[in-house]
DNA sequence: GAGGTTTGGTCTAATTTGGACTAAGTTAGT
DNA sequence: ACTAACTTAGTCCAAATTAGACCAAACCTC
């Protein structure tokens, strides 16, 4: 019955680190800041752990309320030093999931009409969530950036979304030459073939150029 | 007790539907070729859906046994149409999760050697993601791509992943220069309105130059 | 013929999601 | 002053999913 505690419980606690917030603000900040980009978790979820912190006595819960329930959660010392081990362990690669790009690929490569309107959508989301960050950002700008998300960290976190948003753009704009000139039936083992030796080049530049360890 | 079919079924139903495979076949496919960057799921899963295709009559089990038991999957009429609904349907955004650059997040940024210790340690996930995807192609290029991954889809999925490595090396290289320059504390403040900003006009370029629906 | 590796899986607890549901305060219109 | 609609601030639960331990047969190697 030993309750662990996981990754969404502690960044909770990271932003406790910071200052005290109700459950709602963690949420509300959870789903509308950067870090929903790079943790996203259901509601119910982010509810639960601020509960978990408190039972396990690395945070501090107070009912705060005038009328309506509302409770405010702040770190304790415990918090903090289970929060800095943490941080100073290993990280992780980013694992994504794509169900777009998943079912492009399951789709008939000759069947062009079914590929463009895949395209067609995917350049439809990558815009949409470039839009949503741009919305964010001026949220920021307009509000003060102290108010929500004072570090500077949330910036370069930003950043990111941006380059991603890029990349994904312009593998779109590679793609689009695919529905140009699709190859031939009998010549689209080379044709793959040829991608997959462009690919091994870039990949083994970048190894080159940014992996001298 | 309505079993309903998941996307990972779906996927499944997908490969069925290029041939007959053995569940092994399948988990290893996907857990080695692209699908498993697209849509990440682990084994035990793997192992489920194909049963559950066969029970609601998607796919047909057949025991094919000299001695060891192996279940070989092949897709039925039933499994085409749902499938073909499927892929007709909508597709969704990616999602990501990035625990190095949660972590990075929640450090102090005045912590210049825990940040830079964290750079460093996502430089070297960068790496090692960019080295497996190459050792992906190169056991691709060697064993013929017929072999296992026979569709051009395929290798345009692949120039995605290279797209990603270079988008976070670029990123990375961005944030050196947060080393090299770390904003003093009260001109933090500013120093993220700099970069936030920099981040709208880029958005914006790219939501006016690709976005012209 | 002993030991290690690969093949081909099963099983379970714990985690996580999706979504329905509640209930109180707040605002806008009549 | 009354009520409808919306936002705030959550709870609850079944179902999906993961992590990872476990198992056993077949093969390869010495």
């Amino acid at each position: 019955m030993n309750e662990s505690i996981n990754i969404t419980a502690y960044s909770l606690l990271g932003l406790l680190a910071k200052r005290p917030w109700s459950t709602y603000e963690l949420v509300a900040f959870m789903e509308r800041s950067v870090l929903n980009y790079i943790l996203p978790r259901t509601r119910s979820q982010l509810y639960n752990e601020p509960k978990k912190l408190a039972r396990l006595g690395l945070a501090h819960a107070r009912v705060a309320g005038a009328g309506r329930k509302r409770t405010v959660y702040s770190i304790t010392p415990e918090g903090r030093a289970a929060l800095k081990a943490w941080l100073a362990g290993p990280g992780g690669a980013q694992k994504m999931e794509y169900l777009s790009l998943l079912k492009l690929y399951l789709t008939d490569c000759r069947d062009t009409t079914a590929v463009g309107e895949r395209l067609a959508g995917m350049r439809r989301e990558v815009l949409d969530t470039a839009r949503e960050a741009l919305a964010q950002i001026e949220r920021i700008e307009n509000t003060g950036v102290a108010l929500e998300d004072t570090a500077p960290m949330a910036s370069l976190a930003t950043r990111l979304a941006v380059h991603h948003s890029k990349a994904q753009l312009a593998w779109l704009d590679e793609l689009e030459s695919y529905l140009a000139d699709p190859p031939s039936a009998d010549a689209a083992a080379d044709w793959a073939m040829g991608h997959y030796r462009h690919s091994a080049r870039q990949l083994r530049a970048l190894i080159k150029r940014h992996g001298d360890t």
